[in-house]
DNA sequence: CCGGACGCCTGTCGGC
DNA sequence: TGCCGACAGGCGTCCG
């Protein structure tokens, strides 16, 4: 569910209450997630103060004076800060408690997400390995992305979709890159240009940008720490908008199955590019 | 190496 | 009303 917008603006919120603080207790209540809940290794991070929260792509990061926890949200993920840690209800997985009586709580229906222990700078952690450039960092240019692409078939949207490639990026906001940079989702990537790739970079930093001042997307259940729904879903200009017409051109919105999962685009501005 | 299909899990929604 | 399939913001593995 939560793509780098809606992480961005978790961790924001978190950042501020969670910052100096010493986690005094964990409960884990169900520990099977897409990896197991490693909660011996998670008991040592008690005791210890939390010294930044961070984000890595879709991963939440938080730093331990000696150790780490990286958190990722999954399909339908929602990381809650409670003042007083009341009663959890359905899917409430793990709690970390603090000493100040309030605790971060994980969320998640689908149990897709993850709780990770680290014994040191979560940014070390394994599961982060590999991952792309953020995508809003300056080294994320459309040299990197030209080099990239270079050879490869695969569509436009599932190569921006693709972890690797670049981090933080899902469904949602590789379609609106897509329309934004005006190139179809579909695109084999070996046919971009460099001037496309510009378009994309300058499209995907203009969309996750305006999507982190909106607070992110919400279109069901996403909410950030302190409950509240994003705004974006406002903006969204073809992602769910099948047969809306385009905001550009009027063109109904198409929609087409790509990788196993429905990709949205506008027949009329996101025109193939001649071979 | 590359790309596509599938599975993991629960919840919701639309059609019959 | 109830049942059933399709689908949902992610990502790892397997296979051709």
């Amino acid at each position: 569910m939560p793509e780098l917008p809606e992480v961005e603006t978790v961790c924001r919120g978190l950042s501020p209450r969670l910052l100096g603080r010493t986690i005094v207790e964990i409960r884990v209540r169900r520990g099977d997630l897409r990896h197991e809940v490693d909660g011996q290794g998670l008991n040592q991070g008690c005791g210890q103060r939390i010294a930044s929260v961070g984000r890595r792509g879709k991963y939440v990061l938080l730093s331990l004076t000696g150790g780490g926890v990286v958190i990722h949200l999954g399909m339908s993920g929602v990381l809650r800060w409670l003042p007083d840690c009341p009663p959890p209800g359905l899917h409430d997985h793990v709690d970390m408690v603090l000493d100040d009586a309030a605790c971060l709580r994980f969320h998640d229906p689908r149990r897709f997400g993850a709780v990770l222990w680290w014994p040191g700078d979560p940014v070390q952690h394994p599961v982060l390995a590999g991952l792309g450039p953020e995508p809003l960092s300056p080294s994320c240019t459309a040299d990197y992305f030209l080099e990239r692409a270079a050879g490869r078939r695969l569509a436009l949207r599932l190569f921006l979709m693709d972890g690797r490639v670049v981090a933080g990026i899902g469904n949602i906001y590789a379609a609106e890159i897509c329309f934004v940079a005006g190139l179809h989702p579909g695109q084999p990537v070996r046919r971009l240009a460099l001037a496309d790739w510009q378009r994309v970079v300058a499209a995907l930093r203009q969309v996750l940008t305006t999507a982190i001042r909106q607070g992110g997307t919400t279109l069901k259940d996403y909410r950030d720490s302190d409950g509240r729904p994003g705004y974006f879903q406002q903006q969204l200009q073809v992602y769910g908008r099948t047969d809306a017409p385009c905001p550009r051109c009027a063109a109904p919105i198409q929609r087409l199955k790509q990788g196993g999962r429905s990709a949205f685009f506008c027949p009329g501005c996101q025109v193939p590019l001649p071979e």
